[in-house]
DNA sequence: AAGAATGTTATGTA
DNA sequence: CTACATAACATTCT
């Protein structure tokens, strides 16, 4: 099974590496070549996350922007690495460490212009200081799609996946497919603050963990796998033991605790 | 070795 | 504008 990874992750161990780091190769294919070619040799001054989007900023005012999408994926290596693979579309070399970039859907150069744009259809990103949830509950509001679809919109709330999505509304207690528009203000909150939670703890662990931190005794490594999850691609739930439901919502697997997530009950 | 997987955008239709 | 389906794109693992 793949190690669970998410941009946040990512973006925090690409930020660790930063000291003194420069772009070094282009890969025999031509996707990133221009990229590779423009930045060769250039030092990365800093790394801006916006949801799953990165943006590289190169010295002399360049951007590359990163999206690792499905199958994107950093892999570091101590010094010195093996030669580059031919699916490797950039390599990172950061002094004792070499980066190595595969698998992403975007690894190119982005103007001002094209960046502003991509930037305005992303809803808020929990994670940013001065994000504002008030945007993300706007657009709640006018949908009728089920929150555990809204949840994985990025015009709607922006750096949530699949994992995050059935987790989230796991911890708040709510059925994935209420529709988004009959959530209640309080619940909103605390979907909110509970998403702040979980990718904050994701950033710092460097994995998704979402099992309350009185399980994992402050070492979250120590759990494995599916037992750092409440319900994602388990069988039972984690807290009660209940099978674990599954469907297909917004084209992706979305799992739940029909217990600790029932069906709001009618009001009478 | 087909199929699944932690993602997103573009496009067409309603 | 919202919704829904489909295709496209990227790669690795079992």
């Amino acid at each position: 099974m793949p190690e669970g990874h998410t941009i946040h992750r990512y973006a925090r161990l690409q930020t660790q590496a930063l000291g003194d780091t420069s772009l070094r190769m282009s890969s025999p294919q031509d996707r990133a070549s221009e990229a590779a070619e423009a930045l060769d040799g250039r030092r990365i001054e800093r790394i801006d996350a916006y949801g799953k989007h990165l943006l590289y900023r190169f010295e002399d005012e360049l951007s590359l922007h990163v999206h690792l999408g499905l199958f994107g994926r950093f892999r570091t290596w101590r010094a010195p690495a093996p030669p580059p693979r031919d699916t490797i579309r950039l390599r990172f070399d950061a002094g004792e460490r070499v980066i190595d970039l595969s698998g992403a859907t975007a690894s190119h150069l982005i103007d001002p212009a094209t960046e502003a744009k991509m930037l305005a259809r992303l809803g808020p990103d929990p994670l940013r200081p001065g994000a504002d949830p008030e945007r993300a509950w706007e657009a709640l509001r006018r949908r009728r799609i089920p929150i555990g679809a809204a949840l994985l919109d990025q015009n709607v709330i922006a750096g949530i996946g699949n994992v995050y999505r059935a987790e989230i509304l796991f911890a708040c207690g709510l059925d994935p497919i209420l529709p988004a528009k009959t959530i209640k203000r309080a619940e909103w909150e605390e979907i909110w603050e509970t998403t702040r939670a979980m990718l904050r703890t994701g950033e710092r662990s460097g994995r998704i963990v979402t099992v309350p931190a009185s399980e994992s005794k402050g070492a979250p490594s120590k759990l494995r796998g599916r037992d750092r999850v409440q319900v994602y691609r388990r069988e039972q739930c984690r807290r009660c033991g209940t099978k674990v439901r599954m469907k297909e919502i917004s084209a992706r697997n979305l799992f739940w605790c029909p217990t600790c997530q029932p069906r709001r009950r009618r009001l009478a």
